[in-house]
DNA sequence: AAAAAACCGATTATGTCAATCGGTTTTGGC
DNA sequence: GCCAAAACCGATTGACATAATCGGTTTTTT
């Protein structure tokens, strides 16, 4: 039941440009050197944060990234979907259908729903927005993980 | 953000242990046989369930194992934090205790702190005596997982 | 033309998960 | 008292996902 760096290394990129919002794009090496994080390992997360259409890109001489819509538009439920491939608890709830052929009887299942809805409602109910501002109330940028 | 197999395994294994309640106690390979689960792969699951005081266990011929508690009192919540490890989100909140130096300035860790929130209250809200009610009324008992 | 950036994909190292193997100890029944 | 059946113990293996690195190509601005 762990988020795996990927997300949450996504999460730290994006507030980095939730907070540099008015400076056009910022590249990966100015987050890489800012968050801690290798470069390298970053392009293999932009790329799903591109997918998701969260992110806008410029490439070339003097380009970068920058967030596709406003921070208060941007959950944290979309960037974790987006990195960890799926919220889903269990393999049976990871695609929209479930395919199980004992799905209908398997009396656990409605159990792992509940979890994953558990899940989503919360990280849904967060966006970037909302971790700026408690950022801005307590005071700290310092990531432990 | 995965439940293992451990998890899914004690869940089903205690939900058999629930349903047989008044016929004492039950061997591994009754559990073993009905689940379609390695003995020896459930006999690794048992320790970690006993040390929760989950389970009482008869040793020698004759020997099984049976609920310790009622299974209303017996939460999912419960048997997942004993098999999984810990139901925590992030490596920080592993502990009562966050020895991390960063977690005063930690912009996200309140986000980890509310998701471990909403898993454990869910979790808790659940016992083996629901699934069972559950059960009776869809009808099923072949698992997904 | 050169520098700086994004982009691409292959490789490796580590660690956890899932499961198996080969035993020892305990206990009830004959 | 013996034996079969059960719990108990811990070491080992195989597979897979994670985390990260390496070595480049392409695009764009100056």
């Amino acid at each position: 039941m762990k988020i795996s760096t990927k997300g949450r290394y996504a999460l730290r990129m994006l507030l980095e440009l939730a907070a540099k919002q008015d400076s056009g794009f910022v590249s990966l090496k100015e987050i890489s050197e800012h968050q801690n994080i290798s470069k390298k390992y970053l392009e293999q997360i932009v790329p799903m944060l591109n997918k998701s259409g969260i992110l806008r890109t410029n490439r070339g001489n003097r380009g970068g990234y920058m967030l596709a819509k406003s921070p208060a538009e941007c959950s944290v439920g979309d960037i974790l979907r987006a990195t960890e491939g799926s919220l889903a608890p269990v393999s049976c709830l990871e695609y929209e259908y479930n395919d199980c052929e004992r799905a209908a009887f398997c009396p656990t299942l409605y159990i792992w729903e509940g979890l994953a809805k558990a899940v989503s409602d919360y990280l849904d109910s967060v966006s970037l927005q909302d971790i700026l501002e408690h950022q801005a109330a307590a005071g700290g940028d310092d990531y432990c993980i």
